[in-house]
RNA sequence: GGCCCUAUAGAUCAAUGGUGAGAUCAUCAGACUUUCAAUCUGAAGAUUCCGGUUCAACUCCGGAUAGGGCUACCA
């Protein structure tokens, strides 16, 4: 029994799709579930977009979302090299071979595959103009994801242009007979290519691949695939972003693979465990900005604090919310806060702003609903010398003195809630009232309250 | 136009030809004896349409409709 051996082969375009990094990263999963071979090839036949920028986006893509592989650049293999603009002598050796075989003729300067069967002239589609097609051997794909699949490939193509560059179709084909590939999980938008490559494997007297046609990435909303202009496209821009690669990871998961027992969340090696290919669906998935972000929370809120804090700290520094030389403790203690209600680390600047600006924003609409029922200012002025009077500023220490006043004035101690929470924030929201004083800390608050009272 | 693929709640996925059609996100409501985007509980919401096969169809077959892809000397 032959080894797996699969692999994904990216054209470096100088930024990393969502849809290339999900077929890189079923590619991986099934290596990783059958112990093959992930094999990194990068198609960099077009000089004009493959630049070392563009390479650098897509290995760093791919090694944030935790793909490793075992053949390919930086770690070699045998079946190399890796990339495609050193290959041409292979190209030349294989084009030999089938026009050896008489499979190829020249016209207009391009080297052409011929087909086998008989040939008959009719009129291409619009009756413009008349053309040579051939009567072939349909093309069986027995397709691991779709099934039996029939296609007939009725005219003869390029397979080398009139500058001497090899085409796609027929380096792919070379290249995955050359390193041994035992299974090709592709887009769907290839399916209608495979009877192109299956002829050509067949002209090599090669055993085809087992094929695989993942469904495609559909943009949220409107016609189409997801395009890279679209939110939520580009890998590189989730670590900016705040999401765990993870979450993302795990998502992506998600985009056209079940594991059929309505399980989402779950770690990559139970993943590797239960991918294959009968999980994987034939209708195409659109992305969900909101169920990614919603799966990114998860992972977020179990993140351990000091985890939290590391990740935090750049994206606030960023948004000016703090200094570089930020205070580690508080800085921590007010994470601790908000991570658990945390939804995105987009949001979390605007969500912690007040622990560490005095000149935070205050949100009107609270301040019209607390005036309402009562004066804030003179709850608050009732509550200061409650707190200035107090030993220790902890949460339990000023709870207890809040309610023996509240208690002392006949009221509820929540009366006074709301005002003290604008009073130190201008928010009507936020993280649980008690722990965020003590966290906010005496100075900080009593100051806050006197300017409140003004 | 030709060829190929697909079709279950707003979205993503489940359901050996026999269930009360299930889960998650989103939405809405209640709870957590302050707030809140977290958490808990609950609600609403789907088999595209028309035929056929069958005792029985979400499931199999045909057609329609809709969505997607390919149709390059791009990859």
């Amino acid at each position: 029994m032959s080894e797996v051996r699969v692999r994904f082969a990216p054209s470096p375009t100088g930024f990393f799709h969502i849809g290339s990094a999900r077929t890189a990263l079923f590619n991986w999963l099934y290596a990783r579930h059958t112990g093959g071979k992930f094999i990194l090839r990068v198609e960099d036949t077009d000089k004009q977009r493959n630049t070392e920028e563009a390479l650098r986006v897509l290995l760093e893509g791919m090694r944030w979302l935790g793909l490793d592989w075992d053949e390919g650049p930086d770690v070699g293999g045998d079946c190399g090299p890796y990339f495609q603009s050193e290959r041409q002598p292979i190209y030349d050796e294989y084009l030999a071979r089938l026009k050896d075989a008489g499979r190829t003729y020249e016209k207009e300067g391009a080297i052409w595959f011929k087909l086998a069967g008989e040939r008959y002239t009719t009129y291409d589609e619009f009756k413009q103009a008349e053309v040579e097609k051939v009567k072939t051997q349909p093309v069986v794909i027995d397709d691991a994801v779709r099934g039996r699949v029939e296609r007939s490939e009725e005219m003869d193509f390029v397979i080398v242009r009139k500058d001497g560059s090899p085409v796609f179709h027929f380096v792919n084909v070379v290249d995955d007979i050359a390193m041994g590939i035992t299974h090709v999980i592709r887009g769907e938008d290839h399916l209608s290519n495979t009877s192109k490559h299956v002829e050509l494997f067949q002209a090599f007297g090669a055993t085809p691949p087992v094929f695989a046609h993942i469904p495609l990435i559909l943009k949220q909303s409107g016609p189409g695939k997801m395009s890279k202009r679209d939110q939520g496209a580009l890998i590189e821009e989730y670590a900016g972003r705040g999401f765990l690669p993870s979450a993302v990871r795990n998502y992506i998961c998600l985009l056209g693979w079940s594991p059929k027992d309505d399980r989402e969340k779950m770690d990559i090696g139970e993943i590797i465990e239960r991918f294959d290919f009968p999980g994987i669906n034939r209708g195409n998935a659109r992305f969900d900005e909101q169920k990614l972000a919603a799966l990114n929370a998860e992972y977020l809120r179990e993140l351990e604090i000091g985890s939290f804090t590391f990740l935090v700290r750049p994206i606030l520094a960023a948004k000016g919310v703090i200094t570089e030389d930020e205070d580690e403790d508080y800085l921590q203690a007010v994470l601790k806060l908000a991570q658990p209600k945390a939804r995105s680390l987009e949001d979390l600047p605007e969500y912690v702003d007040y622990f560490f600006q005095d000149d935070y924003p205050v949100d009107g609409k609270v301040a019209e609903k607390i005036a309402k029922k009562a004066d804030p200012k003179s709850l608050v002025a009732e509550m200061l010398p409650v707190l200035e009077g107090l030993a220790a500023f902890d949460a339990d220490s000023i709870k207890s003195a809040l309610e023996g006043h509240a208690e002392a004035q006949g009221q509820k101690v929540f009366a006074y809630f709301p005002a003290l929470r604008f009073a130190v924030s201008g928010q009507g929201g936020g993280p649980d009232l008690l722990p965020m004083l003590e966290v906010m800390g005496r100075e900080r608050v009593l100051a806050r309250l006197r300017r409140f009272i003004g």
